[in-house]
DNA sequence: GCGACAG
DNA sequence: ATCTTGTCGC
Protein backbone atom coordinates (compact mmCIF):
# COMPACT_ATOMS: atom_id res chain seq x y z
CA UNK A 1 0.00 0.00 0.00
CA UNK A 2 1.26 3.82 -0.05
CA UNK A 3 2.42 5.22 3.01
CA UNK A 4 3.68 8.88 3.59
CA UNK A 5 7.11 9.94 4.48
CA UNK A 6 7.31 10.14 8.35
CA UNK A 7 8.92 13.05 9.93
CA UNK A 8 11.16 12.24 12.36
CA UNK A 9 11.38 14.99 15.42
CA UNK A 10 14.38 16.21 17.05
CA UNK A 11 13.69 15.93 20.68
CA UNK A 12 11.08 15.26 22.77
CA UNK A 13 9.97 19.07 22.83
CA UNK A 14 9.12 18.77 18.96
CA UNK A 15 7.46 15.53 19.57
CA UNK A 16 5.45 16.86 22.58
CA UNK A 17 4.50 19.90 19.70
CA UNK A 18 3.52 17.08 17.00
CA UNK A 19 1.54 14.70 19.02
CA UNK A 20 -1.15 18.03 19.87
CA UNK A 21 -0.98 19.08 16.36
CA UNK A 22 -2.06 15.59 15.48
CA UNK A 23 -4.02 14.78 18.23
CA UNK A 24 -6.48 17.37 17.13
CA UNK A 25 -7.42 15.28 13.73
CA UNK A 26 -8.28 12.48 15.39
CA UNK A 27 -12.08 11.40 14.62
CA UNK A 28 -13.70 9.69 17.25
CA UNK A 29 -16.60 8.36 15.32
CA UNK A 30 -16.95 6.15 12.72
CA UNK A 31 -18.57 1.87 12.80
CA UNK A 32 -17.04 -0.51 11.60
CA UNK A 33 -19.41 -2.37 10.07
CA UNK A 34 -18.73 -4.14 6.56
CA UNK A 35 -14.77 -4.14 7.41
CA UNK A 36 -13.07 -7.78 7.32
CA UNK A 37 -9.48 -6.72 6.32
CA UNK A 38 -7.18 -6.02 9.10
CA UNK A 39 -3.39 -5.89 9.54
CA UNK A 40 -2.49 -6.93 12.54
CA UNK A 41 0.75 -4.70 14.19
CA UNK A 42 3.66 -5.98 16.12
CA UNK A 43 7.19 -5.30 17.06
CA UNK A 44 9.92 -7.30 18.50
CA UNK A 45 13.48 -5.48 19.40
CA UNK A 46 16.60 -6.97 20.45
CA UNK A 47 19.53 -4.99 21.70
CA UNK A 48 22.40 -4.39 19.32
CA UNK A 49 19.79 -5.42 16.18
CA UNK A 50 17.30 -3.94 14.02
CA UNK A 51 13.44 -3.21 15.52
CA UNK A 52 11.75 -5.75 13.84
CA UNK A 53 7.87 -4.77 12.69
CA UNK A 54 5.24 -7.42 11.40
CA UNK A 55 2.20 -6.25 9.59
CA UNK A 56 -0.16 -9.27 9.38
CA UNK A 57 -3.39 -9.35 6.59
CA UNK A 58 -5.72 -10.59 8.44
CA UNK A 59 -9.39 -11.47 7.16
CA UNK A 60 -12.50 -11.70 9.80
CA UNK A 61 -13.64 -14.85 7.62
CA UNK A 62 -10.93 -16.38 5.90
CA UNK A 63 -8.09 -15.94 8.82
CA UNK A 64 -4.31 -15.03 7.88
CA UNK A 65 -4.23 -14.01 4.22
CA UNK A 66 -0.38 -11.93 4.37
CA UNK A 67 2.71 -11.36 6.61
CA UNK A 68 4.41 -8.16 5.72
CA UNK A 69 7.63 -7.39 7.84
CA UNK A 70 9.78 -3.62 7.95
CA UNK A 71 13.25 -3.60 9.58
CA UNK A 72 14.92 -0.36 11.50
CA UNK A 73 18.04 0.08 12.35
CA UNK A 74 18.93 0.12 15.93
CA UNK A 75 21.11 3.39 15.38
CA UNK A 76 18.36 4.75 13.99
CA UNK A 77 15.48 4.44 16.47
CA UNK A 78 14.33 7.27 18.78
CA UNK A 79 14.72 6.17 22.38
CA UNK A 80 11.50 4.42 24.40
CA UNK A 81 10.20 7.19 26.11
CA UNK A 82 6.67 5.92 27.67
CA UNK A 83 4.29 8.88 25.89
CA UNK A 84 6.68 8.59 23.03
CA UNK A 85 6.52 5.13 21.42
CA UNK A 86 4.83 5.61 18.11
CA UNK A 87 8.25 7.76 17.15
CA UNK A 88 10.10 4.91 17.75
CA UNK A 89 8.19 2.29 16.58
CA UNK A 90 5.76 3.70 13.81
CA UNK A 91 8.36 3.99 11.12
CA UNK A 92 9.25 0.19 11.18
CA UNK A 93 5.40 -0.78 10.78
CA UNK A 94 5.13 2.01 7.41
CA UNK A 95 7.85 0.16 6.14
CA UNK A 96 5.77 -3.27 6.60
CA UNK A 97 2.58 -1.41 5.72
CA UNK A 98 4.13 -0.65 2.64
CA UNK A 99 5.12 -4.41 1.96
CA UNK A 100 1.46 -5.30 1.87
CA UNK A 101 -0.29 -6.34 -1.22
CA UNK A 102 -3.46 -4.11 -0.45
CA UNK A 103 -4.44 -1.66 1.79
CA UNK A 104 -6.27 -2.93 5.15
CA UNK A 105 -9.52 -1.41 6.32
CA UNK A 106 -8.77 -1.56 10.20
CA UNK A 107 -5.27 -1.09 12.09
CA UNK A 108 -4.99 -3.47 14.99
CA UNK A 109 -2.58 -2.19 16.90
CA UNK A 110 -0.29 -3.02 20.12
CA UNK A 111 -0.36 -0.01 22.05
CA UNK A 112 -2.76 2.58 22.95
CA UNK A 113 -4.89 4.91 20.65
CA UNK A 114 -6.76 8.48 22.82
CA UNK A 115 -5.57 6.47 25.86
CA UNK A 116 -2.65 8.57 26.54
CA UNK A 117 -1.64 12.16 27.99
CA UNK A 118 -2.07 14.01 24.91
CA UNK A 119 -4.75 11.81 23.05
CA UNK A 120 -1.74 10.37 20.77
CA UNK A 121 -0.96 6.80 21.15
CA UNK A 122 0.78 4.96 18.27
CA UNK A 123 -2.70 3.88 17.16
CA UNK A 124 -4.00 7.30 16.97
CA UNK A 125 -1.13 8.48 15.68
CA UNK A 126 -0.69 5.42 12.72
CA UNK A 127 -4.27 6.05 11.67
CA UNK A 128 -4.44 9.93 11.42
CA UNK A 129 -0.93 9.53 9.23
CA UNK A 130 -2.57 6.82 7.13
CA UNK A 131 -6.32 8.24 7.56
CA UNK A 132 -7.61 4.74 8.45
CA UNK A 133 -9.55 3.56 11.09
CA UNK A 134 -7.49 2.43 13.80
CA UNK A 135 -7.84 0.80 17.22
CA UNK A 136 -5.35 0.51 20.07
CA UNK A 137 -5.00 -2.67 22.25
CA UNK A 138 -2.59 -2.95 24.83
CA UNK A 139 -1.19 -5.28 27.61
CA UNK A 140 -0.88 -2.67 30.05
CA UNK A 141 -2.26 1.18 31.06
CA UNK A 142 -0.48 3.88 30.46
CA UNK A 143 -2.77 6.87 31.25
CA UNK A 144 -6.29 7.19 32.76
CA UNK A 145 -8.16 4.53 35.16
CA UNK A 146 -11.40 2.18 35.49
CA UNK A 147 -14.12 3.39 35.92
CA UNK A 148 -15.34 0.32 38.88
CA UNK A 149 -13.91 -3.24 39.13
CA UNK A 150 -13.75 -5.56 36.30
CA UNK A 151 -15.22 -8.55 36.92
CA UNK A 152 -13.50 -11.67 36.04
CA UNK A 153 -15.57 -12.96 33.03
CA UNK A 154 -14.81 -13.57 30.14
CA UNK A 155 -16.19 -10.62 27.98
CA UNK A 156 -17.04 -8.46 30.77
CA UNK A 157 -15.49 -4.74 30.27
CA UNK A 158 -15.15 -1.38 31.93
CA UNK A 159 -14.94 2.21 30.86
CA UNK A 160 -11.51 3.79 30.86
CA UNK A 161 -11.61 7.02 32.06
CA UNK A 162 -9.22 10.20 32.09
CA UNK A 163 -8.24 11.96 34.71
CA UNK A 164 -11.18 14.58 34.16
CA UNK A 165 -13.61 11.77 33.89
CA UNK A 166 -13.97 11.82 30.26
CA UNK A 167 -14.34 8.01 28.70
CA UNK A 168 -10.75 7.19 26.73
CA UNK A 169 -11.55 3.26 25.83
CA UNK A 170 -12.24 0.09 27.92
CA UNK A 171 -10.40 -2.70 30.25
CA UNK A 172 -11.77 -5.42 28.91
CA UNK A 173 -11.27 -9.36 30.23
CA UNK A 174 -10.71 -11.07 26.74
CA UNK A 175 -10.76 -14.43 28.78
CA UNK A 176 -12.13 -15.95 32.13
CA UNK A 177 -8.74 -15.18 34.58
CA UNK A 178 -6.81 -13.70 32.50
CA UNK A 179 -5.20 -10.19 33.12
CA UNK A 180 -7.76 -7.12 31.03
CA UNK A 181 -6.12 -5.95 27.79
CA UNK A 182 -7.22 -1.67 27.40
CA UNK A 183 -8.89 -1.44 24.48
CA UNK A 184 -9.56 2.63 23.05
CA UNK A 185 -10.14 3.94 19.77
CA UNK A 186 -7.35 5.01 17.29
CA UNK A 187 -9.24 7.07 14.71
CA UNK A 188 -12.02 7.32 12.46
CA UNK A 189 -14.08 4.76 14.98
CA UNK A 190 -16.43 5.39 17.65
CA UNK A 191 -15.29 4.04 21.66
CA UNK A 192 -17.95 1.70 21.41
CA UNK A 193 -17.26 0.41 18.25
CA UNK A 194 -13.78 -0.38 18.82
CA UNK A 195 -14.45 -2.42 21.72
CA UNK A 196 -17.44 -4.12 19.81
CA UNK A 197 -14.42 -5.16 17.04
CA UNK A 198 -12.36 -6.46 19.21
CA UNK A 199 -14.84 -8.47 20.75
CA UNK A 200 -15.79 -10.13 17.61
CA UNK A 201 -12.17 -11.13 16.84
CA UNK A 202 -11.46 -14.77 17.39
CA UNK A 203 -9.25 -15.14 21.10
CA UNK A 204 -8.03 -18.43 22.10
CA UNK A 205 -5.83 -16.93 24.68
CA UNK A 206 -5.06 -13.47 26.29
CA UNK A 207 -4.68 -11.49 22.82
CA UNK A 208 -7.23 -11.66 19.76
CA UNK A 209 -5.48 -14.08 16.90
CA UNK A 210 -4.36 -10.93 14.73
CA UNK A 211 -2.43 -9.78 17.08
CA UNK A 212 -1.11 -12.63 18.95
CA UNK A 213 0.07 -14.05 15.19
CA UNK A 214 1.60 -10.97 14.72
CA UNK A 215 3.24 -11.31 17.86
CA UNK A 216 4.63 -14.45 17.12
CA UNK A 217 5.87 -13.68 13.82
CA UNK A 218 7.82 -10.67 14.83
CA UNK A 219 9.39 -12.50 17.67
CA UNK A 220 10.46 -15.53 14.66
CA UNK A 221 11.35 -12.73 12.18
CA UNK A 222 13.39 -11.28 15.20
CA UNK A 223 15.26 -14.83 15.74
CA UNK A 224 16.26 -14.99 12.44
CA UNK A 225 18.45 -12.35 11.59
CA UNK A 226 21.36 -13.67 12.66
C1' DG B 1 9.17 15.90 46.23
C1' DC B 2 6.72 11.24 45.05
C1' DG B 3 4.76 7.85 42.15
C1' DA B 4 3.54 6.24 37.40
C1' DC B 5 5.39 5.00 33.31
C1' DA B 6 2.34 1.51 26.11
C1' DG B 7 6.65 -1.14 23.79
C1' DA C 1 10.76 -4.70 24.13
C1' DT C 2 14.58 -7.91 26.36
C1' DC C 3 17.04 -10.40 30.23
C1' DT C 4 16.41 -14.15 33.37
C1' DT C 5 15.34 -19.66 36.97
C1' DG C 6 12.43 -21.83 38.78
C1' DT C 7 7.72 -22.75 39.46
C1' DC C 8 2.69 -23.19 39.43
C1' DG C 9 -1.31 -24.89 36.83
C1' DC C 10 -4.21 -26.52 33.00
Amino acid sequence: MEVPPFPKPEGLEAAMALQRTLAQRVILSGSLEGKKRLAALDASHKRGKPLVAVALLYHLEKGPLFVAKGLVPEEALFPYVPGFLSFREAPAYLEALKALPEAPEVLLVDGQGIAHPRGLGIASHLGVHLDLPSIGVAKRLLFGRLEGPLPQEAGSAVRLLSPEGRPIGYAYRSRTGVKPLYVSPGHRVGLEEALAFVKRLPTRFRLPEPLRLAHLEAGRALAALD
